[in-house]
DNA sequence: AGCTCATGGCGAG
DNA sequence: TCGCCCTGAGCTG
């Protein structure tokens, strides 16, 4: 579920629904019972997203910071009230909005000062108007790691997840092992270019889809192609596969506990390929 | 009923 | 590098 563009699009969603009116705020499973009391009754008004962090503010009583982790949700309406809702909203005009957060690594309550210091620790996010790539590439071009787990680091880059690691990695036709001292500027000011596109487009649509028209199956005279996670993509979880584009079989394996995908023969190593100090 | 896996990230060793 | 936290879906029995 949770890469930026999903954070970014919760946070708006959140701003339609509740911002502006005095809000109820609970916590049936009760790990966030203490807080949900501070702020039951409180107005929302104002929300933030950084990389995969959601900020919401109540006015006078501090943000509420939530990270969905590798396995938390949000859902509005009509979502089940069950035992796992560690927060649960419900505002809006009518009082009528409803909000419910399961499964998340963090919701907590923090002040201006320690929302400021989760962005100090954060790299630039392609979401986040005014960003600057050039901080990321700072760190990217001073390291020896591999692009690949730079690309996920988050006080690197913010919001990219493993979906997008892999997609935009496949798209420039970067080998995932490459060193970052050996990515060049004008390379790096591409793929982040491309990461603000396909992470707006993903908040617009709530998916991750980056094939291109061209390499769409139909396209490429193959048969329609649905993936089991929403999007349309050329390397993420396809191991085995054929690359839309060559047909060479997508390679998986395991980096920094994470599985990376790509394809071998679109993304060619390069000489310091085999220099990557985690690989 | 129990296992594995998932678009994350942390802290201990 | 590993184990662990959070939840739920999709398998296997």
């Amino acid at each position: 579920m949770p890469e930026g563009h999903t954070i970014h699009r919760l946070a708006q969603e959140c701003l339609e629904r509740f911002a502006g009116w005095t809000t109820r705020v609970g916590s049936p499973q009760g790990k966030f019972a203490d807080s949900a009391a501070l702020l039951d009754g409180a107005v929302l008004d104002g929300v933030d997203a950084h990389g995969k962090h959601l900020f919401l503010g109540f006015e006078g009583r501090g943000w509420v910071h939530i990270h969905l982790g590798l396995i938390g949700k949000i859902a509005f309406d009509g979502d089940a009230v069950t035992d796992t809702v560690r927060l649960r909203l419900v505002g809006g005009r009518h009082g009528d909005q409803a909000m419910n957060l399961r499964g998340p690594a963090a919701c907590e309550l923090i002040t201006d000062g320690e929302k400021q210091a989760i962005h100090d620790r954060l790299g630039p996010d392609p979401l986040r108007a005014g960003d600057d790539p050039g901080r990321a590439y700072a760190r990217i071009s001073r390291s020896r790691i591999s692009v690949a787990a730079l690309l996920m680091d988050q006080k690197v880059l913010a919001g990219v997840g493993n979906v997008y690691r892999a997609e935009v990695l496949f798209r420039h036709g970067v080998d995932p092992f490459l060193p970052g001292r050996a990515l060049s500027r004008p390379l790096w000011d591409a793929m982040w270019a491309d990461l603000v596109v396909l992470m707006r487009e993903g908040v617009r649509t709530n998916r991750i889809d980056t094939v291109r028209p061209e390499h769409e199956p139909e396209a490429m005279g193959r048969p329609p192609r649905r993936d089991d996670h929403g999007g349309e993509v050329y390397v993420y979880r396809r191991t085995g596969q054929p690359c839309l584009i060559c047909g060479t079989e997508v390679r998986t394996r395991p980096l920094a506990n994470r599985n990376l995908f790509w394809c071998p023969t679109c993304q060619p190593p390069a000489p310091e390929s085999a220099l990557a100090a985690d690989r």
